[in-house]
DNA sequence: GTAAAACCTCAACCTTAGTTGAGGTCAAGC
DNA sequence: GCTTGACCTCAACTAAGGTTGAGGTTTTAC
């Protein structure tokens, strides 16, 4: 039989308990390491070990993932936090904020588009001469002019 | 030298016109067509033709891609409209309000992730116990039960 | 009537975020 | 000391939403 629930010796955790305790299957644990979102140490056998701090790492990367952030951005701000000592909460906090501002940038965004939207409900049209949503003569022709209302070219 | 600006015979428009007046490329165009996105008629030489009316159309799909709904789905509420005669503002109206309401949701979503992301600036931690941002046992422990208050399984 | 732009199809490739499987090794329990 | 589950690597595959290129045809303008 196999190993049975409790953590692997030294409070470090295999891969399969990280994955167990995070809710991130264990090949998506690989991936990560793979893009340097997560670090392990090796035992001899070569098996992954992590330190408990990588649970929160996870978790941190899976809230990031919601707002929408792609992993290669959320790899980038992870590398502002320490390597070998776990994070203060200010250095955590630091990164909520730096989240939360592009967190706001997108429901701005969104909000715009619905707003622009509900007008357009009253024209019933989307009309390509005067609908704010769509004009894209303006949007080709005057690169960053004006038509950057909209979220298409914005990001 | 090849041919002017102005439109093809008939009141018809070539994929390249579409392309530039739309501001879409030419590949995806033709990519659209295969998704039954737009639809064309043929030249006696097999180039393209499309109405005017696809100009629209494919403002609609290029609206309702940034509200985030994916083609497969844009392709399915544009069944709704006629095939033959051009959509009554009604019927574009009808197409938007759906939309909307989708785009409610996103952003009523992405809301709530912010201003938990909010409260948890002041713990500064995310922690798995405590935070309501991330408690992954009770995510995967509890299919559907209580933890859908996120972003994540609610697609 | 010919040059060149624009068009055609089809297959292959790209990115993001992973998952799946093959083939082989490690470790824990009896 | 052997079985079995957990682990390892690496390559291939998935899905969405396209882009790129090869090889060939049509249109248009002069």
């Amino acid at each position: 039989m196999p190993k049975s629930d409790f953590p692997c010796a030294g409070g470090t955790l295999s891969v399969g308990e990280v994955a167990k305790r995070s809710g991130v299957a264990v090949s998506t644990l690989h991936f990560y390491e793979t893009r340097g979102l997560i670090r392990s140490l090796r035992t001899e056998g070569n098996q992954r070990r992590y330190p408990r701090g990588v649970l929160r790492r996870v978790a941190v990367i899976k809230v990031a993932q919601r707002t929408g952030i792609p992993l290669a951005s959320i790899q980038e701000a992870l590398t502002t936090l320490p390597d070998s000592r776990a994070p203060t909460a200010e250095e955590w906090s630091a990164l909520s904020r730096t989240w939360q501002a592009e967190l706001n940038e997108r429901i701005r965004r969104l909000t715009q588009l619905r707003d622009q939207l509900d007008d357009c409900i009253g024209c019933g049209c989307l009309s390509l001469k005067t609908c704010p949503l769509r004009n894209p003569q303006d949007a080709l022709g005057a690169q960053g002019a004006g038509a950057r209302l909209l979220e298409a070219n914005a990001d």
